[in-house]
DNA sequence: TTATAATCTGGTAGCGATACCAAGAACGGG
DNA sequence: CCCGTTCTTGGTATCGCTACCAGATTATAA
């Protein structure tokens, strides 16, 4: 062991060349025999994989990307990884990269456009050959790195008007307005509507701005007063939420939740002060999470995509790294509402 | 723009020699300016900064790892991304490395040794600079790749009796033991049992053991028939477990479930029958998912420090890269018992 | 059999940074 | 004011791989 390759803790790695040496064959061969076998002969490739099956060869590809500027990396952003519905996103992400040969960076913007940026700077300091942003409103910074370096880039969680460059999502803005719509249709009369922290967050505002495009459609009057800011997404906030709702609004009939676990919160709240739902009050939340369906009762809903939003992003970014023509898109994979028992 | 360079969409991407022409330096005292200003004196950094500025230079990480042989990335590898358990970790362990100028490589290996196996490979073929994994049994190809590379490694998720290197956990068995005792001493006489998919999972089949070692050591009968193995994790397999349980065992007085998800299940299908939680069955829970603590009633469980865990193996592997003496730890970081309404 | 194309293989020259060494500038003590 | 330190700076040689071109080998056609 040669003492200054110690450093990383690497030991003396095995290099192609030392392959190559062991095999016979140039270390030329040995690259193609690995990356592009049918551009070798089979007594070659032979050689070279009994070479590396014995050495336990595994190639460096750091130095693979430094010399071709390619990379099999793909970075992405979310906003935070508590929040399980970025669970089955990232799920079908990674699948969809790995059945490709690609790897996945994660980091998480803690709901910062900065820190979003950072994020990004440092990915592409890192040279990933792609990006997946869970966020559609940027820093100027961002958007300008973004050009310049051409990196392919998938938004998602809303459909911005003018994309950086691709983007799968469902609108946030239908979804709420459908939803509200829905419960108009029920017959309800006076929805409440409880929304995430909005700051920082086109996903949120957008909820909101259609549940009161709902209310105008249906010309049903808009009262701020039936809108509250949940301080975060947890389960009190929901419970909390509901009360003040409806202690200060008596002849509140529904309440539209823009989160799954604030409506759970809620609907757990209302059993415990023995509220029934829907007959008092009726629950509807954004999200499908698993339990809404396992409730009692169980939770009328939008149902979104988020499995498949993340292979379709997958799926698109894999495309064009494998050579697809840019192309500006903006992907609507739509929502659907599931009616249950809660309203 | 020559032509070739484009092949990555990357453009023609600045790079420190084109700085240290702007700036009128040698590409030496950039790569010193930027990565360790000390040592240059103030003039020449502020040359450096402006042209840095100017021509907005992402440094090439890539060219860095490859001529220093040291990387910033960090490879995670978790059974899934679905379970909100590993959300916690994921976001502790990114915190503090990203607190440190790491970044987070993610795989998931869908519970099975040889997908764990390739991701590390991959891994280690992409020269991640540490380790974590979510699992403490492993290939025998695995144990010999991280032995020979002697990367740092983490393993989590239980307490192996031989680490391959640090191991940061809790035990399974002494916690499933502690609550089986705790339901005990509470009186419970016959107590089922339902754990998550055993197959390839050391996590789960310590859980039974834990079990087992308690009933022993409350000198009451084992009944392999009071142990079901719960196809999934999910609430449709909690509520099914309770039921078969309660028709098989007419007698039965409480369950443990291995897996919060499956506890919540249960519990709403008590509801759902009008079984009275805890008069009719006891039930309690293993990890503490924040909805058990709203659940009415609330379910007794096990609180996992995930986040400690999370943060601590961060932590060991951020020291560890920075300079600190391979040691062979075993950190336990222990459980609680959180007694509620449900037993 | 020879010409000509199609396959294979190897040599060379980087990719964009850092390590290491050596030389020049600044500094202080005697 | 000289000389040994200390502080800065720059040159050179990789890091381990792939792109590109050229030469060698084999196959195919004439």
């Amino acid at each position: 062991m040669s003492g200054k390759a110690r450093r990383n803790g690497n030991g003396d790695a095995v290099t192609m060349s030392d392959i190559a040496r062991h095999a016979g064959v140039s270390p030329m061969t040995v690259s193609r025999a690995l990356s592009d076998p049918s551009t070798v002969s089979d007594k070659m490739r032979r050689k070279v994989e009994a070479a590396v099956r014995h050495y336990g060869y595994l190639p460096n590809r750091i130095a693979g990307s430094l010399s071709s500027k390619r990379s099999n990396v793909v970075g992405l952003i979310v906003p935070s990884f508590r929040n399980s519905l970025y669970a089955s996103m990232i799920q079908a992400i990674s699948d969809v990269l790995r059945a490709n040969g690609f790897h996945l960076m994660i980091a998480n913007s803690g709901h910062s456009l900065d820190d979003e940026e950072a994020a990004v700077s440092a990915f592409l300091a890192q040279r990933v050959c792609g990006l997946v942003l869970h966020n559609t409103t940027h820093t100027k910074q961002l958007r300008e790195l973004v050009r310049r370096t051409g990196v392919p880039v998938i938004e998602t969680g809303n459909l911005p008007a003018e994309p950086l460059d691709m983007a799968v999502s469902y609108s946030n803005f239908e979804a709420a307005r459908a939803m509200t719509a829905h419960l108009g249709r029920l017959g309800y009369r006076k929805i409440g509507f409880v929304t995430l922290p909005l700051a920082d967050n086109d996903r949120s505002r957008e909820r909101r701005r259609g549940y009161f495009a709902a209310l105008k459609d249906m010309g049903l009057p808009v009262d701020p007063g039936l809108v509250l800011e949940a301080a975060g997404g947890g389960f009190a906030e929901g419970a909390g939420a509901v009360v003040r709702l409806v202690q200060t609004h008596p002849k509140l009939d529904a309440a539209f939740f823009a989160g799954d676990v604030l409506a759970m919160g809620a609907l757990l709240e209302c059993q415990r002060r023995g509220w029934r739902v829907p007959k008092r009050i009726a629950i509807a939340s954004f999200d499908d999470l698993d339990l809404l369906h396992h409730s009692v009762p169980a939770v009328t809903t939008l149902r979104i995509p988020r499995e498949a939003i993340g292979r379709r992003s997958a799926e698109l970014l894999v495309n064009r790294l494998l050579g697809a023509q840019p192309e500006r898109l903006r992907i609507d994979l739509g929502f659907e509402i599931v009616q249950r028992d809660s309203t």
